[in-house]
DNA sequence: TCGATGCTTCGGCTATCGTCGAAGTATGAA
DNA sequence: TTCATACTTCGACGATAGCCGAAGCATCGA
């Protein structure tokens, strides 16, 4: 009879704090899986899974089946749009804000996703890797020749990689970044690798930091080979 | 902890569909009673009254009494800003209806938004200003030397627009277009104008009639001027 | 093939909230 | 003062929906 009920919905939707923390979470364009976001809404996995059921259907996310992943994402800029507006309004009529945590901040740069190197840093990586022409393609990924001498010359035994079953190179959508970093056997080499030499240290939780020599032995193999187009980009 | 239970608050008062009709009721901008609202939203005076409590208590409304009577309206434009975004959001994601009712025609060609002219009459209003150069700037718009003659012979007083605190110009996301329409202080001013010279009659509810005389007005002031480009777009 | 991990579904508990009848308060008119 | 109107508050009922434990799939790696 009016549209009034119309927009009842899709509020109602928005109107629980689970959901709207969800929402809130995903709000600059990432993909996270279920795991991730229930952590963000601060329920439990089963809970966060009906919710997030129940913005799919709404067609408010989109979801992307990786693995056994299940990565969610915002349907479009207008969904982000319909939350900024809302948080103004709840801003003028006197909600109360909040400061976001610098751990944020951390885990964005770089961090360990299942056992292999991501964040802004593992993107890089990957960036780099392929600029530099030692992997190629760009969903099924695979080493060059290139590539096998310098992942040897790191020290790691590609051979061991290539008897287990795993793909030797995978890519993986990072969340904080929109890009892929590495993964497969590879990756999780790679990570041990530079854990080994002193690179990087664990954190607490998911954190990674990288050493002072880490940092600049990262850039040189990585980074500054293809400084010009990493920066373009 | 996150910001999410701020939207979720605000949300939860629009997720009702009580409170939401009530809302749209309101989005012309009118100020009505408790018992208007009461039957405009189908439901009993009682839990009208209880809906308004909340509505008021979280600044979505201003109250004014008036003798038994009490008037409620939007708290401001960007109450009504929200509900058509939240419109526009429900249309594209599908939680619409499939009735299209002949009244929704008419809303979808001229209406009230809060207190301006809304509609694809009021999308073709703005881009025919834009095009003839009387306002400039795409989400913060100002208006020209052109406009402010362009508005002042159409009978508009600009000096006491400007003393006011609201805005002059404002874009106006419509959610039955794309685009956006005229709001803020002109967008009012354009509207009361319009309806004082006769060129439009307000009809039940929000929609807007114009009369013949007013449809050629219009044409010839907004949309003649610039035809070849209105028509392509 | 097996175990581990990520996710979904089911069932039941609980709390919340919308709803309205009935009673209470305030304003205006006779 | 007395009644009528407009609204608010109270109390109880019922429905909805969020939440989590437990169990069920599905995928991956060994």
């Amino acid at each position: 009879m009016k549209e009034g009920p119309v927009i009842a919905s899709v509020a109602a939707l928005l109107g629980d704090p689970a959901r709207a923390n969800i929402l809130t979470t995903l709000m600059d364009g990432r993909a996270l899986t279920v795991s991730e976001l229930a952590e963000a809404a601060g329920v439990t996995l089963q809970t966060a899974s009906g919710h997030l059921a129940k913005l799919d259907a709404a067609n408010l996310l989109m979801a992307e089946r990786q693995g056994r992943h299940r990565y969610f994402r915002l349907s479009g800029p207008d969904v982000a749009q319909v939350l900024e507006a809302l948080m103004g309004l709840a801003q003028r009529t006197g909600a109360t804000r909040v400061r976001t945590g610098p751990k944020d901040a951390a885990l964005r740069s770089a961090r360990i996703c299942y056992d292999h190197f991501a964040g802004e840093r593992g993107v890089a990586l990957l960036k780099g890797a392929q600029r530099q022409g030692l992997v190629e393609g760009e969903k099924d990924m695979s080493l060059t020749e290139k590539g096998r001498a310098f992942f040897a010359d790191f020290g790691i035994d590609l051979a061991a990689l290539e008897k287990g079953r795993r793909p030797v190179c995978r890519a993986c959508l990072d969340w904080s970044e929109r890009h892929s970093h590495l993964g497969g056997a590879l990756g999780a080499a790679l990570l041990s690798r530079m854990i080994d030499r002193g690179w990087i240290r664990r954190d607490a939780g998911r954190v990674l930091a990288f050493t002072c020599e880490g940092m600049e032995g990262f850039e040189v193999a990585f980074v500054q080979p293809t400084e010009k187009a990493s920066q373009a980009a």
